[in-house]
DNA sequence: ATGACATATGAGATATGA
């Protein structure tokens, strides 16, 4: 069971390479972030013709989340709890039928919150407090779960090329690393840190700007964080980093993961 | 020191991103 994760930048603009990946890497589920279009809009048919199964929470120009499976998609939550006033598309959840029971996935899209100190600051600490609680939640269904995502979290400076470069932006914050581990001490596991262990130059977003590509000035900042019951079945992992190098790409990296 | 780049909206310039 192959459960990738990819903030698409635009499921329109870049429907070209979306396809491409699909076809060269051939996972079971995929779990995409700012689609940057109303549920409406998704093109569900080309996903479709694929053999994918889709299940869309979009909203007008910005966010945006998806989740594309091979098998049916049940149980779908659009929208994460906590804040009836929360308007933005970041959070959709689904089951998936798998062995003899059901596999968990969350596509999360957790806000950016720059600068620090401002109201989208406040919102992003917030908004991963809500997140925290619903996880708590989701942990004592004690299944095979995997929550993974955009978090716009630099976990550690062995996360970044260049971790003094972050120090004064939100995804590299005190509050903003701390909040991601206390998300992770309630009893979650980073799928890329177990099987990797401290390897550096693991990295999944570089910026458009600047050369960043080029430099290798890249950042981890795309997760799976898994239960107990997904991560004792973890296999492998990957960061397809090949895929920034294509046309017209994303400035996220498709990251996989394989259980068994 | 600054800007660099890309996308959506909508038809020029602005908001957002990380």
């Amino acid at each position: 069971m192959q459960i990738a994760t990819w903030n698409i930048n635009s499921v329109k603009a870049h429907m070209d390479v979306a396809l491409a990946w699909l076809k060269e890497a051939k996972p079971d589920v995929v779990c995409l972030q700012e689609i940057k279009c109303e549920t409406d809009a998704f093109p569900k048919a080309a996903f479709e013709e694929l053999g994918y199964n889709a299940a869309v929470f979009g909203q007008k120009t910005y966010n945006g989340v998806a989740i594309l499976s091979r098998s049916p998609l049940s149980d779908v939550r659009r929208g994460l709890p906590g804040d009836d006033s929360d308007g933005q598309a970041r959070y959709i959840e689904a089951v998936i039928p798998w062995k003899a029971g059901v596999l968990r996935v969350a596509s999360i899209y957790l806000p950016n919150g720059n600068p620090p100190g401002s109201e989208k600051f406040t919102y992003k600490l917030a908004w991963m407090d809500r997140l925290a609680a619903h996880a708590a939640d989701l942990l004592r269904l004690e299944e095979p779960l995997v929550l993974c995502g955009d978090y716009n979290v630099i976990p550690m400076p062995g996360d970044a090329r260049n971790p003094e470069a972050w120090t004064v932006d939100a995804l590299y914050q005190p509050e903003s690393r701390a909040k991601l581990r206390g998300l992770v001490n309630l009893g979650l596991t980073d799928a890329v840190r177990l099987l990797a262990g401290e390897a550096p130059g693991l990295y999944t977003f570089w910026d458009y700007q600047a050369g960043a590509w080029q430099k290798d000035n890249g950042i981890r900042i795309d997760h799976h964080l898994l239960s107990p019951q997904a991560a004792d079945r973890l296999k492998t992992v990957r960061i397809d980093r090949h895929v920034r190098g294509w046309e017209r790409p994303s400035d996220h990296v498709p990251v996989a993961i394989t259980l068994a």
